[in-house]
DNA sequence: GCGGATGTTTTTAACGTTCAAAACGTCCGT
DNA sequence: ACGGACGTTTTGAACGTTAAAAACATCCGC
């Protein structure tokens, strides 16, 4: 494998300038230039990334943390890593994985792959309700950006990106209401979670400014299950008010409900409408196809990239991006 | 952030003898190893990861092509990354994140990470027929184990990690018959892909172990989605021949399937037995319980890393294993 | 008390790159 | 012809680690 060294000798320059036609090239004259390059072409240079790193102290590598599956279900997880990666690399960078406790037990993790310079930074996801690790991070000074803001928490703790999911299920809302539901219920989630409730919040509203009923609409389901979103449609159903739209907080549930509306005789679409969260490959596997929200996936991570690896300037970035009704057989005009 | 050189003069003794307590410690006196030891605890020493592998030409990092989602849904993807992870964890090694245009097109990229020693081999997993990575990768003595044997060709390029669809086939098809079954179809794949024909195989032949009959009980699905392999079993009930049992391709379909027996007043597990392939999440999350193929993510990913991170021994290592038969209600006994 | 074996520690020299400063040339104004 | 300004190239040192060899210490047998 070529160095510079060998480099510069079939140049017949000096090793700084072979550097330089790679990090600094208008420092050298046009034809010299050109003589380096042949041989850099020449002897198939690729320059060491390690030595560079060991130099710079940056080694352009940005650490996240796959998220151990048994908790949910983590069906978009493969095209946000697509996206992650891709956005990285526009910037000459990579992405490292590793795998940590949840939690502040994961957190020496964290400080060990900062501190050994195997990462400049750090990517997180699935963000929790008070979750540690953005506090931890800021405190110890490690760089990082979030993917979903810290719930339940005043000011955020460093910079982030989320997708507006209030924004998303009013525009579920508007969206069956402009195909003529009058009656549109909410699947949601056991738990407070600040997604439920930010995605809760904005079937609410929505409803509200629309002039729609929303007393008696909401059902919680117990866990994110087809199962679990049947049942909970049941309920719903089975209190005899009509109901003629059906917004979920996640397409795994909005599945449920489609199932329990085929049970019944009811044709999603027609007789209900559906929508869905997060567009999982799911949802266009299906049939009738789901309607649902994606998260702009590839804008995601160009963010969270550019966040990252921008100036630290004093304020945290914040934005807060808008999903995409992705419409489908599900929420046909009825 | 500390340095050997910084410890060593805390613990007075010479860098090489703090390198030596965390790389070799045996030859350390007792008392001088404690006396490191403590220092390096005291100023929190942690390598550097990049001067290390400088010196050493090795970067303990392993590369991995994140798959680019549109072609399959990729249900398992972050099982099997998770448990790769945390196997190259076992080991001190991480994984590196990469993107790359599929086939031939993409080797220059795999070429420049080891070449600029950003990884020291990779893991190839979604194995095509006829791929071109393996071969090539051979050539240029980079290291590599694949997740998947490469199809169509005569001897393996290199040292692989696969699950015996065959067997998986067989297992399901003895324990649909077990459960009474007696006329088991096979619900495929539209292509004659290598992975298809494996576990079309293995159906085929326990069938006849069985003494069970195969004629006309084969479909194949134009693409992997519920609603095709609900239209392939509904061609396959039209036909008029009795069916008890479903072996699936994929989960996806044995989905399509499940509906299509809901849809026909069959109940699935009762009426007829049904299994699917890969035992993603929605295995699980579907009612009744789609019985599934499980494939053993954990000791896959160990044997790639093993393999990987061995010593490269003449001939190549191959590793079949068995898939694990996860049973739910969607095959309960009829 | 000496040669040798063994155990422990230090010295020297890399690994391949970039930074900072110095050196060298060339051109210009005076 | 001289000093300065600028453009281009080289020199020297450093980043933090480990490999290899050298140095030093200790113990033993004779």
């Amino acid at each position: 494998m070529a160095t510079l060294k060998q480099v510069a000798a079939h140049a017949e320059v000096s090793v700084q300038t072979v550097s330089n036609a790679l990090n600094a090239p208008h420092r050298l004259r046009a034809d010299t230039l050109e003589r380096v390059n042949r041989s850099i072409e020449l002897l198939n240079y690729r320059p060491n990334r390690n030595a560079r790193s060991l130099r710079t102290s940056a080694v352009e590598l940005i650490g996240y943390c796959v998220p151990s599956w048994p908790n949910h279900t983590h069906l978009v997880m493969d095209q946000f890593l697509h996206a992650l990666c891709a956005a990285a690399e526009r910037t000459g960078r990579h992405i490292l994985l590793f795998t940590a406790p949840g939690g502040v037990d994961g957190m020496p993790t964290y400080d060990d792959l900062h501190a050994r310079r195997m990462v400049d930074g750090f990517v997180l996801s699935q963000t929790e309700t008070h979750d540690p690790r953005h506090g931890w991070l800021k405190e110890q000074d490690i760089p990082f950006v979030s993917f979903g803001r810290v719930w339940k928490q005043t000011t955020q703790p460093g910079p982030w990106v989320d997708v507006d999911g209030a924004a998303g299920s009013a525009m579920a809302v508007r969206h069956l209401h402009e195909s003529g539901r009058r009656r549109i219920a909410f699947l949601g989630w056991p738990k407070l979670s600040g997604l439920g409730e930010d995605r809760l919040g904005g079937w609410r509203d929505a409803c509200k400014d629309l002039g729609l009923p929303t007393t008696g609409l909401t059902v919680r389901c117990r866990e994110d299950s087809i199962e679990e979103g049947a049942r909970a449609t049941a309920r719903m159903l089975d209190t005899g008010r009509t109901v003629d739209g059906i917004v979920a907080l996640s397409d795994i549930l909005a599945l449920g409900a489609l199932r329990e509306l085929t049970r019944r005789g009811l044709t999603p679409g027609h007789d209900v409408g559906v929508t869905g969260f997060d567009d999982s490959p799911l949802a266009e596997v299906v049939s009738p196809g789901l309607t649902s929200l994606r998260q702009p996936m590839d804008q995601i991570a160009e963010e969270l990239i550019t966040i990252l690896t921008g100036t630290v300037n004093g304020s945290p970035v914040e934005r807060l991006l808008r999903p995409e009704l992705v419409i489908r057989g599900s929420s046909a005009p009825g």
